[in-house]
DNA sequence: GTAATGTTTTACCAACCGGTCAAATTATCA
DNA sequence: TGATAATTTGACCGGTTGGTAAAACATTAC
């Protein structure tokens, strides 16, 4: 019988399995560049090496296909911040939260432009998760940041706004990548432009954020 | 007789100034929500409150009007980096660039979002832009950048690096205003975050700028 | 006023879009 | 092996898309 992909709870086929891992990276690769309404599911076929209908069997919309995506990447998107540790010291703390999100901007390109290109168009389809999960998360990171500069270990700041900052900076290599590399012209288009661009965002927020000699640290 | 828009050489109609402008701002803002692709000319044709066959009057491919925004909005958009002045004071020059990006996030997001889209999707249409005047008005400044760190005025730095970090920071409150916004909360998503943005960047970029006493300043 | 030009509308088209259906094909397992 | 369930395909559908043709309407210049 043919069911639906929905209505079928039991254990999912071998063949399930690797043609779902095969649509979504092939959905990633449409839905981060031309973004949810410029993404066509013949497009997704296409690249996945299948069938419209073949597609369909294994997610009945469009949307879900879309949401199924959503959710799988992130959760591990937001690895590297769950990760920011309140014992550790906030220097290297910072550093390495820094590092690891250019990581993940060099690595894993598509799915920061995925995430782009949803909040860029208003986020539609995840803003639940911005002002749930997310929302939370940053709450409470941004609590340890501002408990490290009351303990006088950082300068004092806006914790949100560090975490903005820190987010389109270093996101900025992924997002928008064409630009950077057009600007930095062929010779320095080399995997070598995230190491310079580690040392700087390094220095600008290690400097940024060291504590004032002589008591205030106002502008 | 009905000739085509780009055949008409001779002065153009005052209807023609209005409705062209009317056109673009629709434009401006169906285009900066859902990209180029995700856009249709009938939803333009709504915005502007006019018929899709009159609009195409005007405009005679989706392409065309695409095209015209760009070039329309290009120009401005590249005026505080145009107008950093290599003979002023550098910490001021640095700290007044950043506060015009982040009033022209403010009071310009569709056109910031509309680059971002753009750029995000491989800046199809604007890669030339990229390339050439783009790249050597930032090669310039650039160079400005540069002869004030060896002068000592400011951190030696990559200046490109310090470029994109700027543009990030403060494109990311209108390309980003919905996480922003999902992030801060309800009560801080005033119009006051831009201030405190503004004073948290400032803070960043000076500091994280300022020359290091006792020579060295690597990180 | 009227003729020429500029503007707007109605009706339309072919291609494409998301999605369905039923039949054909393939894999699984007793 | 054969029955059963899972997978794949081609043909198709109604709605949307970018764009056209021609005629109706408005504006301008003389």
């Amino acid at each position: 019988m043919v069911l639906p992909r929905a209505a079928r709870t039991q254990r999912r086929t071998r063949i399930q399995e690797e043609k779902e891992e095969l649509i979504l990276e092939a959905a990633l690769d449409v839905f981060a560049t031309h973004g949810f309404r410029g993404s066509t599911i013949d497009q997704i076929a296409e690249v996945a090496g299948m069938s419209k209908p073949n597609l369909l069997y294994y997610f009945r919309t469009k949307d879900a296909m879309h949401r199924a995506l959503i959710d799988r990447v992130l959760y591990n998107w937001l690895d590297p911040l769950r990760e920011f540790d309140a014992e550790g010291n906030p220097v290297s703390e910072i550093r390495s939260y820094i590092r690891r999100k250019l990581e993940m901007a060099r690595d894993f390109p598509r799915e920061s432009r995925l995430f782009a290109n949803e909040i860029l168009q208003g986020a539609p389809h995840i803003e639940d998760e911005l002002k749930g999960p997310l929302k939370e998360l940053v709450d409470e990171k941004a609590e340890v940041i501002r408990s490290w500069a009351k303990a006088g270990k950082i300068a004092k700041c806006d914790p949100y706004h560090l975490i903005f900052a820190i987010w389109s900076t270093t996101q900025h290599y992924a997002d928008f990548d064409v630009q950077v590399r057009g600007v930095l012209g062929e010779e320095r288009s080399g995997e070598g432009r995230f190491e310079d661009a580690a040392r700087f965002l390094e220095q600008l927020f290690v400097h940024g954020l060291e504590i004032r000699e002589g008591g205030v640290d106002a502008v």
